[in-house]
DNA sequence: TCTGGGGTCCTCTGGCCC
DNA sequence: TCTGGGGCCAGAGGACCC
């Protein structure tokens, strides 16, 4: 409110900028022969997943997460292509420069999309528009664009029109435009929320809406409880970070085939250490937490995890540390997915950085994160 | 149908200390 | 000496996201 005399707090205006099918885009610029054609972006091996479909594919039922086994089965004529990273960064760097040349307040979320913070900026529709035109004219890539008074209204603007969209809207219109649908169109409610509103007779945003506060506090606790009636509202008061501080990095493997042998197991750890630990020195960080990530084949997920006296990112300790943890737990299944994660950092000041160009400018290590060394066969959902 | 890899954040629990 | 409560922290697991 206003006091006497005092400007008001100006009106936030925030853009989700979200690159259209990104990853299947950039293939098809490097590869304009097959346009129009069904492309997935999909690693190898019997258990990969697809990264992105073109939305040719999208359109046999194909989408991000699937298995690529399966992807096949419903788009058999679809053209397979193995995720080439590189080349996505490279395409990502192009478009966030364009974009950070004109907008300073961004906040990166993965390669693909990022939160703009617009507040103060004269005729801000007209500067994203004007923005994406260059980005698609100078990259070719299309970018679908939301704006609100938050980050939560913008984000769930920019996929209402996508491909190519561009959705301006105030809070209040979000919540009566939502409102008929299932919570978990909401950023934040993901499959296992959705399903415990659901078995409460919560069907839509509408209904969480209007649900009772002290039933949804009893059910989800009262910090979450209150977090979605929040976001059932469109409330959202979270800044757009333009920095943000790596806090943990780990290595993991899916393995083709479940591996029941404890020395097998060990072989991997101590490669998966080793590639972790590289990481950690070229980008000097070093961390006091040491944990491994066991899967079985029964998918039960196990994680143990130790903290040490000082920080490290050395190879032997490390090493050293995920095996004790390894052998402690002695896999009583076949194991799916082995990983070892290094957290709690603190930045090395001795350890010299090894050069490497900023993804996009005041991006830091945030879009480095989930496209380490080794992805041959690593894959990401996009949309 | 059979589910990747790499992150963040939150909650719960148990140990430790005062 | 024993007990209980509160605060803090670490560990484990879960949910979610791209």
């Amino acid at each position: 409110m206003a006091i006497d005399g005092a400007d008001p707090a100006p009106k936030r205006v925030i853009a989700h900028l979200d690159c259209d099918a990104f990853y299947a885009s950039v293939e098809l610029l490097r590869r304009p022969e097959l346009r129009g054609k069904a492309v997935i972006v999909a690693g190898s091996g019997p258990r990969a997943v697809v990264t992105t479909a073109s939305y040719e594919a999208r359109k046999f039922g194909v989408g991000s997460a699937m298995p690529a086994s399966r992807a096949l089965r419903l788009c058999p004529h679809a053209i397979v292509l193995p995720p080439d990273f590189e080349a996505y960064r490279a395409t990502s760097r192009a478009v966030w420069e364009l974009v950070g040349a004109r907008i300073e307040r961004l906040q990166h979320i993965g390669l693909d999309e990022a939160y703009a913070d617009l507040t103060g900026v004269e005729k801000p529709l007209r500067v994203l528009r004007e923005l994406i035109a260059r980005v698609q004219q100078e990259t070719g890539i299309v970018v679908s664009v939301g704006v609100g008074p938050s980050r939560l209204v913008a984000k769930i603007c920019s996929d209402l029109e996508k491909p190519a969209g561009f959705v301006a809207m105030g809070r209040e219109d979000a919540a009566r435009r939502f409102a008929g649908a299932p919570p978990g169109r909401l950023p934040g409610i993901g499959p296992k929320t959705a399903e415990r509103l659901r078995a409460m007779g919560v069907e839509t945003i509408g209904a969480l809406q209007a649900a009772a506060p002290e039933l949804l506090e009893a059910r989800f606790g009262p910090r979450h409880g209150r977090e979605l009636i929040a976001r059932a509202h469109f409330h959202d008061d979270s800044e757009v970070e333009t920095s943000r501080v790596l806090k943990s990095r780990s290595n993991e493997r899916t393995f083709d085939v479940d591996v029941a042998s404890l020395e097998e197991l060990e072989a991997i750890l101590r490669r998966l250490a080793r590639e972790l630990c590289d990481g950690l020195q070229a980008r000097a960080k070093r961390g006091r937490t040491i944990g491994i990530k066991v899967r079985l084949d029964d998918w039960t997920n196990v994680t143990r995890a130790r903290s040490i006296e000082g920080h490290t990112n050395d190879v032997e300790v490390v090493t050293g540390i995920a095996l004790e943890l390894l052998r402690a737990y002695a896999p009583p299944r076949p194991v799916r997915l082995l990983g070892v994660r290094v957290a709690a950092f603190e930045d090395d000041p001795d350890a010299q950085r090894a050069p490497r160009r900023p993804v996009a400018p005041g991006l830091g290590e945030q879009l480095e994160l989930p496209f380490g060394a080794d992805l041959a066969t690593a894959s990401m959902s996009v949309q």
